[in-house]
DNA sequence: CCGAATCTGAAGAAATACTGAAGTTGTTCA
DNA sequence: TGAACAACTTCAGTATTTCTTCAGATTCGG
């Protein structure tokens, strides 16, 4: 799952990052306005976590920005404003929560995974494909009820293709994904062929069918219901 | 047997209201702190579910004000904060058990049925888990029915994995948990290794199973029922 | 049939987890 | 008060697991 957080503290930045990458977030930053519509143009995230006060400009015009553009993130706000006109006014244009400073930072990720789960997935905490079921909470797969042991880019990388079932997903986008700013566009994508052959033969070492679909030229297309 | 519900989400509270109707508890609600008081005052109750993050006051005041007035109602914290002082402050001022969110509902009753059964029959907090139980009120860890002598951060590592039981902690969560805001997202993570690792050989050592599962890049799930 | 894309197993590189011991802090009790 | 002890944290070295790279095999579309 990939975040950008939007935030102008430096420190508070880098603690958050630092600490939603320990909970497996991919997360990119923006300390600006600016550069913050400039990535969001760019990119797909899942979340944004945007602070309301930035110091070039109103972060509730970045929102209505985001949400003119017809971008389909998430957006969490954060402020340290505590006046509920901003709290109403951020929620009546499109956010999806509210988190006041000074905040947990396990409150901030409860709060993120709450709303990825939300709008990827329809708010439950188990997902089931066909003989697969996913349990977002305890992060866990499951073939016929049978625990299937993944690791962190398998799971995030199983995760990527439930929610864009039936869609074709490009190599870029995955890396994109998984990886961020620093792979995107890489040169090959030996990393990805490696980790789908080993995600596929666990599942269907399990009794799974092979739902991971290659679709050559284009990227790989998740085809299970 | 009779609840009173303490919580302002609405969907949060309707949902456990419609569960605990099904596990046959009479339910009545209360979405603020005034609201609560009055109640409590004139009914009595089996157990009282109290969020301590209410909109307008402080829960755990409300908690020392049912303590005060020697109601005799049981009580559990239900709370989004996860700091320990406010567990810590929470049992200490009486309440009879805690429950993070996100919780199970079934967990949820479970522990409210735990929590009748032990009023009413004059039992001590007595948590159990397989070979192990944890008296809470003793502050004490028995394995097989032997006392194992925990130190505290051992004592309070152990009580954060029965809480999350069958779920996946990361080590952000253990670090804000044991320790607050000022180590959420730290640079390393020895001291959580190193209690781990004491906690685990003093249970090993009196005969329990190793229930502390290491989830690799993830962090560690407590896997005793 | 050719070149490009994809797949595979194996090996090297990197990240994460564990351990014992040493250093530091805090508590207890004379 | 301060010596003795317990608890907590840090550190350095090791073990384990995962990630990435690579070379060769296979498949695909034209």
């Amino acid at each position: 799952m990939k975040l950008l957080i939007v935030e102008d503290e430096k420190i508070l930045s880098d603690s958050i990052v630092s600490y939603m990458r320990h909970e497996n977030f991919t997360c990119e930053t923006a300390s600006g306005f600016s550069e913050a519509v400039e990535k969001i143009e760019l990119f797909d995230y899942d979340c944004i976590l945007l602070d309301i006060n930035l110091q070039d400009g109103n972060g509730l015009d970045l929102l209505k920005e985001i949400k003119a553009n017809n971008k389909m993130d998430g957006v969490l706000i954060i402020s340290a404003r505590n006046s509920l006109s901003d709290k109403i006014t951020g929620l009546t244009l499109g956010a999806d929560d509210y988190l006041p400073k000074p905040f947990h930072l396990s409150e901030l990720s409860a709060r993120v995974a709450a709303i990825i789960r939300r709008r990827n997935f329809g708010g439950s905490n188990i997902l089931r494909f066909n003989e697969l079921s996913i349990d977002l909470q305890a992060k866990a797969v499951f073939v016929n009820g049978k625990l299937v042991e993944l690791t962190r880019k398998e799971y995030q990388l199983l995760l990527y293709f439930t929610y864009n079932k039936g869609r074709v997903v490009s190599k870029n986008a995955i890396a994109e994904h998984l990886w961020g700013d620093e792979m995107g566009g890489a040169a090959n994508y030996d990393f990805i062929y490696t980790h789908i052959k080993n995600l596929r033969r666990k599942l269907m070492d399990s009794g799974s069918e092979d739902y991971i679909q290659s679709v050559y030229g284009m990227g790989y297309k998740f085809t299970a219901s």
